[in-house]
DNA sequence: ACTCTGTCTCAAGACGAC
DNA sequence: CTAATTGAGACAGAGT
DNA sequence: GTCGTCC
């Protein structure tokens, strides 16, 4: 859609998203020898984000669209298991921050400095000063930015969501808009994209209960995902069962297949049926050898070997150690680190065999590592990174172990290890007993999430645009933010006449009974001058 | 040959003078 | 503890 | 359109 089809039409934007953006994206370039960095002002304060914020601002109400800003409130109770994964990650940047620094390496300090930025508390109070200073409302969403602009829309107040973000249809958001910064317009694919939900549920043919299923089933922030369903097996497994209830209880005739849905979906009896048959499997190998034996050798390829081999000495460099480890656990390879790496291209065949056999009762050789670690990030504490870490180098060497060392001598080494490792197990699903009985199956709570999220009711809402405060936008960004007087004037002039021009209605609004639209009416025919297909309505998803 | 998933990497604003 | 990403695109590998 | 600058 062109920027002139949405004069006079109100938008619902995350401010948060939109600060981040800012923050990464309105750098000074650094001079000689020096990394680029936000804009900030005497006293060091960032100021990128007001830059951005001021500016786009200002641009959307030249178009005659009227923005309302949301905040985001408290973070939701549900990312506990994530979280732990998102710290290990922030404190590994910063890590490798502190080393790019000591050397000195430009173009690695502007890259994890990227990964670091925040939008602390105080940036979003600055901002929401300079928005009300301008005349422009600010709503403070009571958890999750996405989920109020959503329920904004559908309860009228605004026309659509504006975020590049696909939840706010997962939060039912009648309308989304994408691209909407119109930068040097006029080009096709610089267009603004509109998402309408009804019609998006109308051309995939699901209600909307089983969208937001299909939508956890891809994947969303708040929940493991079913290994080997992606956008497509999704799709197809909602319309073929209709809930993921059915889908579960499909798969449960296939062990092979059961066996990929994550722990935390089962409801709590099962799933500590399952951990009773993984502790029985777990003891059966201690005090079997024999169970070592059958196997299906996958041999790699040769090439596809070197190509992996390349791959890990990169990430080697350049990564943290967790995702190597992961990698050759998931592949069956050998990570380029470990001591015996000489022997890996003379006896691959081998080395393989002894990987899949020393760990995996055979019929699931590469699920079971790649659960294992799963379930420790899960259940794990604070101290994350440590507690991954070791299990699954221990895990790894192991693997290695087979290829040098005698049958003889290896079984009780290797036992030895093995006890160790396990015990670090069970103990930490031990820790989690307690909860055992009042588990409930992550994806009923992610669907309560999306269905139920808390938000202020659009009805409780009031939305104004006013004539801005040229007094305090002056004080704030010249004085305070040590904005050129300049330019603030400047904007300031360009401010004032775009708000003054929105009191100006829409035309339609004069002969059209029907303020903001066609709601929420599941399946009502699509409006006639939509986008083009929605056909870019694809969930997607992957963390 | 084709389809799908999983993984990795990257980029992420806007103004105004020219 | 305060912080937080997201999506797209390219590509490899598994499965059919 | 590109490019330097915004603080």
């Amino acid at each position: 859609m062109e920027v002139e089809s949405y004069m006079g039409r109100i938008v619902a934007i995350d401010a948060s998203m939109a600060l981040y953006q800012f923050l990464i994206a309105i750098r000074a370039q650094g001079g000689e020898g020096t990394a680029a960095a936000v804009l900030t002002n005497a006293e060091g304060e960032q100021t990128s984000h007001i830059q951005g914020m001021f500016n786009r601002t200002i641009r959307l109400l030249s178009a005659g669209i009227k923005p309302v800003y949301v905040f985001d409130g408290k973070p939701p109770n549900m990312k506990g298991g994530e979280l732990a994964k998102r710290q290990a990650k922030r404190a590994e940047a910063q890590k490798k921050l502190e080393e790019a620094r000591a050397k000195g390496d430009i173009e690695a300090i502007e890259k994890h400095e990227g990964a670091l930025v925040k939008v602390s508390k105080k940036d979003a109070e600055d901002v929401k000063v300079l928005l009300r200073a301008m005349g422009v409302p600010v709503v403070e969403a009571p958890c999750e930015a996405e989920a109020q602009c959503a329920e904004l829309v559908r309860g009228g107040k605004a026309y659509a969501a504006g975020t590049e973000d696909m939840d706010v249809l997962t939060f039912a958001a009648t309308r989304q808009l994408r691209k909407l910064t119109f930068s040097s317009s006029k080009k096709a694919d610089q267009r603004i994209v509109e998402i309408n939900h009804a019609r998006l549920l109308n051309d995939i043919g699901l209600t909307n209960d089983q969208f937001v299923d299909l939508c956890i089933l891809c994947g969303c922030d708040y929940t493991n995902r079913i290994d080997k369903v992606g956008p497509k097996t999704a799709l197809k497994l909602i319309k073929q069962h209709g809930s993921i209830e059915a889908i579960l209880k499909s798969m449960s005739t296939s062990p092979k297949e059961y066996d990929r849905v994550p722990d935390e979906w089962l409801d709590a009896d099962t799933r500590s049926k399952r951990k009773a048959k993984r502790r029985a499997q777990a003891l059966a190998r201690l005090t079997n050898t024999e169970n070592r034996v059958p196997l299906e050798t996958t041999k790699p390829k040769e090439d596809n070997n070197a190509h992996h081999q390349d791959i890990d000495n990169k990430q080697q460099q350049d990564k943290n150690k967790i995702q190597p480890l992961a990698f050759a656990a998931t592949t069956n390879e050998i990570p380029a680190f470990a001591p015996t790496t000489q022997s890996v291209n003379t006896s691959t065949a081998e080395a393989t065999f002894a990987a899949t056999t020393n760990e995996i009762p055979a019929f699931a050789p590469t699920t079971q590592s790649v659960n294992i670690s799963t379930e420790i990030e899960a259940t794990s504490a604070p101290t994350t990174t440590e507690i991954v870490q070791q299990p699954l180098m221990t895990e790894a060497t192991e693997n290695i172990i087979p290829m040098e060392v005698d049958e003889d001598e290896f079984i009780p080494v290797k036992t030895a290890e093995l006890k160790e490792s396990e015990s670090t197990e069970i103990e930490l699903e031990e820790q989690n007993d307690e909860d055992e009985s009042k588990h409930v199956p992550e994806y009923i709570g992610a669907r309560k999430l999306f269905k139920e999220h808390e938000i202020i009711p659009a009805k409780d809402i009031q939305l104004k645009w006013t004539k801005p405060d040229e007094a305090a936008l002056r004080a704030f960004l010249i004085d305070k933010m040590g904005f050129a007087a300049e330019r603030v004037d400047g904007a300031i002039k360009k401010l004032i006449t775009a708000q003054g021009s929105l009191k100006q209605q829409r035309m339609d609004s004069f002969f059209k009974v029907l303020p903001k639209k066609v709601d929420g009416n599941v399946n009502k025919r699509p409006p006639p001058p939509a986008s083009k297909k929605p056909a870019a309505a694809k969930k997607k998803k992957t963390r």
